[in-house]
Order: C-alpha cells, then structure tokens, then sequence
DNA sequence: CTACTCTGCACTAACGTTTGTGCAGCGTGC
DNA sequence: GCACGCTGCACAAACGTTAGTGCAGAGTAG
C-alpha cells in the first residue's frame, strides 16, 4: 500500500456500488439517524474492517473545523519537570481521541510566540502552554480570541487565562517554617528568574515565614537570578565569602540546588554540617545525595491531569467563562540535608 | 476573530477583486513561474501580511498529500533519556518547517501499535519511534509500506529497519574492562529486559570483557528482569545473601542502580567499600551521589539529531534503500563508585 | 385507486488549498 | 494587416470527508 494512499471512503463506496455518503454515515454511527438499511451498514463495516479503513484527519479536520488536536508548548521537554506534566497530558488526551502537537519553546519568548501561531493555524482546539518569560500578553490575546488555553506552572495574575500551578507561596512558606523550627535565623534565598510566578510567589512564601517568626528580612541574602546550575553556583560562592553567618538555603529549583551543592563541596563545606539546604522539585536522586536532599514535591503529573481538564472543559463549553486558576498544594519530604541548631 | 476562521485565500482575493488562486500563487513564491505580475503580487503580499494570513494545514495537507508532519513515539516522555531525543527532535524538526505529533507509547506495544496506526491515519510523512517489547514485525511491516521509518535505542537487527542506538557493546566492555582494572573479578550484572537490544548487546560486552581477561562466567550473577527501580532493589538484595563474594555491579539502567543503592544502603553496605558500582546513562545527579557514580555516558541529544537526519534523509530521497543504522560512543565517566582491590 | 408516509439510498455542495488550462489583450515581426 | 508569442490573470477540478436535501419505490389508510 503506497504511502499517502491509505483505503478511503469512495473506494470502499465502489467495491460495494454504494456512495460514498452512504459509507460514511454507515461507519460514523449516524447510520440510524440518516435511515441506512441493517443489511447495508453491516456489509459496510465488514468491509470497511477487511480493507483496513481509517478516515483522513486532514479531508475531516477540514470539512468538520474539529481538528481533535490539541497544541503543547513547554520549554524543555527533557527536562523531567515538563516531561511529567506532558505524559499525563499525551496519556490523558488519547483517551479522549485527541492528538498533541508539541511544541519546544526553548525558554525563549520568541519561539514560544511562533508555537502559538503554528499551533493555530493548525486550528488546534486547545493549547497547554507552560510559558517561559515574564510578561504573558501574547497569550491572553490567543486566550481573548477564544481559543482554550491552560496555563502550567508559570501564569499571570492580572490576566484572566486559566492555568494550573503549585501552592508555592504554601510551599515556601513550609519551607522556611522547617528551617527556622530547626533553629535557623540567617536563611539565604537561592531565586531564580525575577517576575515569574512561581518566584515571585516563592519569594513571598519566604518572607511570609520569616516575618510571622519576626526574623528580619536581609536583602542580601536574596541570591541568583535564574533556573538554572550556574546561577546556583555563583551565588553559593559570594554567599560564602560575603555572608559567612548564614546557615541554610532555600533553593527554588533543582539545577539552583546542584549547583549550591558543588560550590560547597569545592570549598570543604559539608552538608548539612555547614549549610542547611532545602530545594523546590523532589527527584528520584534526592534521596541518596551524599546529603540526602530535603525537597518541597510538587505534583508535576497531577499538574498535567489537572490542565487536561481544565482544557477540555474550555473545548467543550464553548464561550462559557474558563474559571480563574488552581493551584495545587505541595508537599514537604524532610531528609537529612537540614541540621538543628541551637 | 471567531476560532477556526482565521483569514483564507479567499478573503484575501475578494478585497482585492482578484481570484484565490492569484492569491495562492503570489504568496507561495510561484508568482514567476505562473506570470503573476510584479504589482499584483507585491499588493497580495502587503494584504495578507496586514490581514495575518497563514495557510490552513489541513486544507494544503489535503490537497497535497504533504502533511510536513512527522510523529514520534517514545515509550515514557517523563524519562529524561527518552526527552532528550525528544527534544531535539522538536528542535530540528521546527527548522525544517515540520511538525510533531506526540505518542507515548507508555511501555506498551499495543499502544505502541495503535499510535503507529494513528500516526499513518494522519499522513504524517515519517515516524521515529523509541520502541517498546521484544519483536519489531509490526515496525518494519510500516517500514515496508514505505513510510520513512527511524529507531531509536532499540532496535531489530534482521528487520532492516533503520536506527540508531549507543554502541552498547563497546559500552559494556569498556565498562567492564574498568572493572577488572580496578583488581575486580567477582563482577555481577543487573540486566534490563531480556530481548531488546540494549540489554542483550551490553550482555554481549560484558561478556566479551570477561571472556578477553579469562574471566569465567558465572550465570548466577546476571540478575535482574526489567529497567526499572524495583527490578534493581530485589536483585541486590538477593545478591547479598547468595553471592557473598561479588565486589562489583554494573548496571543496565539508572533506576535499576538507584534500586541497587536502596537495597546496599538498607544492608549497611558502603559504596565503593563493600561494592562497586557503574551504570549506564550519565545524569546531572550522578555526581552528587553519596557515592557518586562512575556511569557510561550515553549521547541522547545527538541520537536525537542523528534519528532525525536519517529520517529526512529517507523523506527527501523517497524510494531510495535507507541506510541500516547508526551506533553512536559512549564514554566512561570515571567517579568514585568503583574501588580497586588487590 | 389515490394520497400519503416511510424506507433506503444517491446527489450536491462545501471545507481551503493548489494545479492545469483557457483566454483575453497587447506588442512584435514581416 | 495578420500570425504569433507573450503577459496577466480567471476558471474548474481535485484532495477525502460530511450535512442537507431530493427522489424513487414500497407500504398503508381512506
């Protein structure tokens, strides 16, 4: 069978000297409605199976303007964060006889920007965008025309697009409560890129704990200023030179907390004999760090669940309002990279 | 602007009095080659740049049989090996001007057979897959169709299916050969599934390395049944109660080594003291780990980029015997998770 | 026997795009 | 002045599917 050549309707039509309508209401379960004979329908099916008939997606998505399609940007598909949220997306959305187009943004805004468009004149039905960058008008002008967007993990407050995201002002706050239960009173702040929600949100977390226990906040020890191991790193070198006072670290991601790890490791800090460490994201290596690393889980495949719905609610609700946004709550796993103080 | 009406050929060739078909040729560049005129096609231009047109995908898909889709089909999207092929693909991918349609097969090759069938359904023009299970018919009977068809990791060598994978055996043996430098002979091996050949091609070398230093194979010591945690932990456990004498493990797989971990650390065994270990896949963590892990370092970005040549390579030539596949190096990335004895 | 209903299917158009072809108007050569 | 070629565009058909409608034949009621 020659590619691009798969059984169609008319050929099945022929075999049977019937017409093509006559196939298609008869597999398309309309058989009834349109007044198609038992006999005839049945005769067609048996065909239909025997010739291996699958109908066109593209002859369908045109002629229906239902494309059963739906469109995901994130920003790293490798990165298992993502990876996690995408399979329960892919997982969930085959149950609903729908197909992904996924998209790689790169964390730039840019390609993200060209995702959405490609993604529309795909006529998807839907987008699942994790968003990359810190301002998000780009998406609330898809959003405004109508198409169902679901925002992951990073959103925009102000701007009225559904999205679905970790309790991480929660989190946070958990966080820094754990530290300063363990006796901690000069904690640093591993950040990363200012003006996205999940920083900004971790951020108040933080400050939030500090301030109910009446620990002033020290903006020097708000260090690092992306998601990344670099940013880790730098940052827990001049924290050790310029503030060797502090005991523990708040890390709002992994790569942060790695990068932490190898600058205390190359300056003879033990942890947590030296420094105290909690990070944002539990993995399946914390566990056995040779500091088995305390983490704030979050609940990346809940994440993905929670969007699909959120999406298919939208898809199947045309013009109804989208509800604002859900956030899922955290978890605290507490190991041994945090020790008590006095 | 209502979804699914996005500006058309036709919108455009009514404010300008002209046909759609002056449209069509102006913009796709064939303005020369069907006399469209100089004037004409700069006004088409400025009006479709202004009205923000972009051809729909699904009427070009079905007009000419050239959908620029490809699909792709791993078995777990979350696993960060399986990501990283994954996104260079949508990287590489994107440049050609071609989409992708996303399945996770999820270990599953029913799923996997179905996602094939889907995939044909929507006429994309080439399939990668990260295969699942032992036998590969229902891949090459795709392949035969004539559908460019590409392997990644797993492969069928006496399919005649194109593919690329690591050199496992070199991995293996070279791996092993680290071991028995370091003064091991008693040297156990986790397997993954038997069947596919990653696992039974690192079996090959880990044979070869022993057979090469007159190392008798023991059979009781290749332990181990599926790439997964679980897999790992048993198979330690029960290591350490019946093969008292093993000094060293090398591991198919990461879970299956974290799994080894567990199940050394609830026995009081230290790593490298009373067991060494390496393990295929190198990851950010592997170095940070109590003992942190010597590991066969696998190239799963540029298997990514390799996977996606082969396959436009096939696309663009059609006809043309494709190539049979591509083994890519590994590399040892010596840590401290082996110990030498005497 | 007529008029009406019901059954079972075919015909047509349409979704938005591209390709082959037709045709009018104009200029050129002789 | 006529044949010819060139320029610039329009028209029609097709890709595979589906929805609305039309129509013939059989059955039924009066």
């Amino acid at each position: 069978m020659p590619v691009g050549s798969r059984t169609t309707l008319k050929a099945i039509a022929q075999q049977l000297g019937v017409s093509a309508t006559t196939v298609s209401r008869s597999l398309s379960g309309q058989a009834r409605h349109y007044r198609i004979g038992k006999e005839m329908e049945a005769k067609v099916r048996s065909l239909a199976e025997r010739m291996g008939f699958a109908p066109n997606h593209f002859a369908r998505g045109l002629r229906l303007r239902k494309t059963s399609t739906i469109g995901l940007i994130v920003p790293d598909i490798s990165n298992p964060f993502f990876g996690a949220t995408a399979r329960q997306i892919a997982v969930g959305v085959r149950r609903q006889g729908y197909s992904i187009l996924l998209c790689d943004s790169q964390e730039d805004v840019g390609l993200e920007q060209q995702a959405l468009e490609l993604l529309q004149n795909w006529q998807v039905e839907g987008i699942v965008v994790c968003p990359v960058g810190q301002s998000g008008e780009h998406l609330a002008a898809v959003a405004q025309s109508g198409l169902p967007l679901v925002l992951v993990d990073r959103y925009f407050p102000e701007l009225r697009v559904p999205y679905v995201a970790a309790d991480n002002v929660a989190g946070a706050r958990v966080a820094t409560e754990h530290l300063i239960g363990k006796g901690h009173r000069r904690i640093a702040c591993l950040q990363g890129l200012c003006g996205t929600s999940p920083n900004d949100q971790r951020l108040h977390g933080f400050r939030q704990a500090l301030a109910a226990h009446g620990i002033p906040m020290d903006p020097a020890l708000i260090v690092g200023d992306r998601f990344d191991e670099a940013s880790g790193y730098r940052a827990m070198q001049r924290l050790l030179q310029t503030q060797p006072d502090v005991t523990a670290l708040l890390c709002f991601c992994n790569p942060g907390a790695l990068g932490a790890v190898r600058a205390l490791a190359e300056a003879r800090r033990a942890i947590p004999r030296d420094m105290s460490l909690v990070s944002f994201d539990d993995n399946p290596y914390a566990a056995h760090l040779a500091a088995p690393l305390t983490t704030v889980a979050q609940p990346n495949a809940e994440m993905g669940d929670v969007a699909l719905r959120l999406l298919f609610d939208q898809i199947q609700s045309r013009g109804a309002e989208p509800c604002d946004g859900i956030l899922l709550p955290t978890r605290l796993i507490a190991r041994r990279s945090v020790k008590k103080i006095a």
